[in-house]
RNA sequence: GGGUCUAUAGCUCAGUCGGUAGAGCUGCGGGCUUUUAACCCGUAGGUCGCGAGUUCAAGUCUCGCUGGACCCA
């Protein structure tokens, strides 16, 4: 081995290595000057700290229609404060230091008549540091608002470089070091600050209809509320057997039954299934139960709460949002409402096909071919391998509907219903009851229950009925879940013997709602995957 | 689980017909006293995802594996 004659030339062969090393180096240098590298004094100036929006909003009254600041109206006040060092650009005898922090961008001028001896001292600074600058307010000859320097330290020194101009693509990367997609990709973190406007707008529209915000158990000793293959876990001092909550709307009923006649729970939920751009093992469900409500309230409040969310993201971040809002393929100024058959139904006639497929489709002389040439030519291309094996896995006529709805008239909602040049929200509607075991059976006909799901863009974001508050047809329908599962079907719910007690105390008629928050964030933000609006989304080890 | 694409410097990417590795940014050294992706000169930085195969010769062609992205289930 020759490698051990020079080490040093070995290490400069591993770059990142290099890079690193080379900024440890420096954070020593500031060291022996006697100066901390990880200081956390700021607090100790005798000038409070501004935030960088505050720096600039001083000085609107002087801002050019350009945007642009004229020297001489620039008063020289003083301020101090501190941030990321985005960019360092040495100009001769004089340097510019772009800061970032949570409020804004700002740059300072460094030049030597100002910093004395620390303008030599720059060459320790590097981009990504972070720094506490001080000094007074000027104006470039560009028309830049700066902090012309009296004094600049490193408040905490950046051992890793981070990307810059070039931005930082590689999405696995990107997901993995959130902290550094978040610095170096600014439309990211926009996109999390309207999360956060969202979810704070949904508790104001609830908080504001006299609804309880409730926090309910994350470890379930039995699987309800949903049809979801579940996380498992282990209670060692009860050596009991959990499963991490597939949905909240068994408790949130309980508290219903209890008095609380109106609850919600923005609810992390964890299902143990396929990932894709549309699901994360763990996301956030919203479920809110009304009482001496129906499904149909429930729709209106639904227009009703897309609108004003919407509206108060654009409040919050109205540059933001001209901008998502302005490439959005939906709107939400109507609402189209239709049952699941009249679906169906409709979306056979426009693929030019009898109403006989839903019947005929799995038998083994079905005309397939035939059918698959008629739905091309008219422009719709159904997945009829998939149709037809869903076809064969029902049970019921009901199944049988809701797996032909599925296949026939999903796909294409966004292309049926339309305004415009947009797609418009549809809420499908009486869902067979076969596959809704906690919805009310209409009181017109009971093969069909009080049930909606709402569509926006083509992707399913909400799901509410009325609710079943009769006990002994919710022991029925549970019972018929156990009967399933023993017949062999992967994803059922237990029986909640506990759940049937509650409804024998009597829950008052109500109607109840869920609805996936990742994917309404997706929708206003225009995000084409779950994962770029979930902060950390679950990866494979590295 | 199926299909398509993809993996080259710390970052973003070139690399033609198979001929032995390139650019910009970052880093380092130097120049420049109002920059805005500053600019100019110099310099350093690579097991071309991993493993086989074909070939005189493989970043490039073939096969397998692994990771990732997108679409479908």
């Amino acid at each position: 081995m020759t490698n051990d004659a020079r080490p040093e030339a070995k290490d400069q062969g591993k770059s990142e290595h290099h890079l690193i090393e080379v900024r440890r180096g420096k954070a020593a240098r500031i060291r022996e000057r006697g100066e901390n590298p990880f200081a956390n004094d700021v607090v100790a100036g005798e000038l409070p700290l501004t935030d960088l929006r505050d720096v600039r909003a001083s000085f609107d009254g002087v801002r050019g229609e350009d945007g642009r600041y004229i020297a001489e109206t620039v008063l020289p006040t003083a301020f101090r404060v501190a941030g990321r060092v985005l960019f360092v650009r040495g100009f001769g005898g004089m340097t510019f230091v772009r800061l970032r922090d949570r409020t804004g961008e700002l740059q300072a001028v460094c030049e030597e008549a100002g910093l004395g001896e620390a303008f030599a001292r720059l060459e320790d600074l590097d981009l990504g540091d972070i720094v506490e600058v001080a000094g007074t307010a000027m104006a470039t000859k560009k028309g830049e608002l700066s902090i012309a320097a009296k004094s600049l330290r490193v408040l905490t020194k950046a051992f890793r470089p981070l990307p810059t101009k070039t931005s930082f693509k590689d999405v696995e990367q990107r997901y993995r070091m959130r902290y550094v997609d978040l610095v170096a990709n600014p439309e990211v973190s926009q996109v999390f600050r309207a999360r956060s406007q969202i979810v704070s707008a949904v508790r104001r529209f609830f908080d504001s209809r006299d609804f309880l915000e409730v926090e309910t158990p994350t470890m379930h000793p039995l699987i309800g509320g949903a049809v979801a293959k579940p996380f498992r876990t282990h209670h060692n001092a009860l050596d009991m057997e959990l499963f991490m909550r597939i949905a909240p709307e068994l408790y949130l009923k309980r508290l219903v039954v209890g008095g609380f006649e109106r609850v919600y729970e923005l609810a992390r939920c964890y299902r143990n299934e396929g990932i894709s751009t549309r699901h994360n093992p763990e996301f956030t469900m919203l479920e809110y139960y009304q009482a001496y409500a129906t499904y149909e309230t429930l729709m209106a409040q639904t227009e009703e709460m897309m609108r004003f969310v919407d509206a108060e993201l654009a409040k919050a971040m109205p540059t933001e949002h001209a901008g998502w809002l302005s490439s959005r393929r939906f709107t939400f100024e109507r609402f189209e409402r239709l049952p699941m058959k009249a679906a169906l139904a409709k979306a056979l006639e426009l693929a030019g096909l009898p109403l006989t497929v839903t019947d005929l489709v799995d038998q083994p002389d079905a005309p397939i071919k035939d059918w698959a040439k008629t739905a091309k030519a008219n422009g719709r291309e159904l997945d009829w391998a998939n149709f037809r094996t869903g076809m064969k896995k029902c049970t019921s006529t009901g199944e049988r509907t809701f797996v032909a709805y599925e296949y026939v008239a999903e796909p294409f909602l966004t292309r049926d219903y339309r305004e415009g040049d947009k797609s418009v929200p549809v809420f499908i509607t009486d869902y067979p009851f076969e596959v809704s075991p906690l919805a009310r059976k209409q009181d017109a006909d009971g093969t069909l229950v009080d049930r909606f799901e709402l569509f926006i863009d083509g992707k399913e974001v909400c799901n509410a009925f009325s609710e079943l508050n009769d006990p002994e047809d919710q022991a029925s329908r549970f019972q018929s879940q156990v009967d399933a599962k023993e017949r062999g079907a992967e994803e059922t719910m237990d029986y909640d013997h506990d759940y049937i007690r509650a409804l024998e105390y009597g829950m008052p008629p109500a109607a109840g709602f869920g609805m996936g928050v990742d994917r309404l964030v997706m929708m206003l933000t225009g995000s084409p995957s779950i994962r770029d609006v979930v902060l950390f989304p679950l990866l494979r080890p590295e």
